[in-house]
DNA sequence: AGCTGTCCATACGGTTGCGTATGCTCTGGT
DNA sequence: ACCAGAGCATACGCAACCGTATGGACAGCT
């Protein structure tokens, strides 16, 4: 259970946590250093600076981010059954996945404000989720998919940002897609 | 043009402007002083502590979060045309209101995550907010109004936090509205 | 003109984090 | 058993911020 050598994926995952518990604030190379029982001797042999860190947290954020829910889908039929199934996963997704979840996806955003490498990154995940969704909803036939899939990601956003019950964001996001015309071919499993 | 003598007011708007364009982590007592051209000794005469600094902060935020809104439409009647005067407000709201408007929100939002004090202001504005959305939504006679409700300001949440431009802001909350059934009395003027 | 109280500048000690430099301590290879 | 080097602890100088303490400046009253 002890771990004397630690890696870089070590440091990015403590990275990660700190931010999710602390904000970023909380990013610093001392405290987290404690946090995980060792010292900044050991940060700065494994990265040159934090901003070394930061990029390396950012990529690990970025995998996670898009392909690994994406992937959870694959044996679904793209349309509406996909999206109903995002919204299970929006609405359960709040609590410590790998990467952490809703409480990192905040976390980064926040980040975001005033890092350019943290905007970039969420921007690109922020683009490929929404067109995923855009695909998803023109798999299914709906009206203005374009507007459809910004609607629905925003919703999803918006939830997230609240902190929303998984219960609510379920309901939510389930009632937008029923307005949008979509059948529910998973309303059997959600109870 | 010079203001020798401050207020506790001015610590307020400096800390919402430093909150803004710093995040939590600029929210420090010295810097601002620089900012506004003082000196700490200004600040521990007007505040006893940071957190009573803090809690001004969020007094103030509280009334401009909410009332300076809903008071811009005590014109219009209940229901669908107050729904979409809100989406046009969420969509040009994005720059410089009284109090900062969706910058200010996002900073406020992101300092409620560890911040207990914060968090209850925003949970009551938040709360608020939807339960006059949700006046709205019945008055407009939509089936399902607390959904809809929740769906609706959890979108303009999305579209704040994702800072979407005022165009996709406004087609995406109006074809929301459009997909809930209701009527657009002023989609004539939006161009 | 002098007094008083409000408002602020400055100085001080303490804490925390950064980045670098230096050397100790294990581990794996032979 | 030994050595080399990977991995880390420790120490140092530096900078930023906190909170307090103290005294100066300026306005309004008399």
């Amino acid at each position: 259970m002890n771990t004397p050598r630690l890696t870089r994926t070590d440091w990015i995952n403590a990275g990660l946590r700190a931010l999710v518990e602390g904000g970023v604030q909380a990013l610093r190379v001392e405290p987290v250093a404690r946090e995980i029982g060792t010292t900044k001797g050991s940060f700065y042999w494994h990265f040159k600076a934090p901003a070394d860190w930061h990029k390396a947290m950012l990529d690990y954020f970025e995998q996670m981010g898009f392909a690994s829910v994406v992937e959870r889908m694959a044996d679904l039929p793209p349309g509406s059954a996909r999206l109903r199934a995002l919204a299970r996963i929006a609405a359960t997704e709040g609590r410590e996945p790998a990467y952490g979840g809703a409480a990192a996806e905040l976390a980064l955003r926040d980040w975001a404000r005033f890092n350019a490498i943290a905007a970039d990154t969420l921007a690109r995940v922020d683009a490929r989720r929404e067109a995923y969704v855009l695909d998803q909803m023109r798999a299914a036939d709906v009206a203005d998919p374009e507007r459809a899939a910004a609607v629905f990601y925003a919703a999803f956003l918006g939830f997230q940002a609240k902190a929303a019950s998984a219960q609510s964001v379920l309901e939510g996001l389930d009632f937008l897609l029923d307005q949008l015309g979509l059948g529910g071919p998973d309303r059997s499993e959600s109870k």
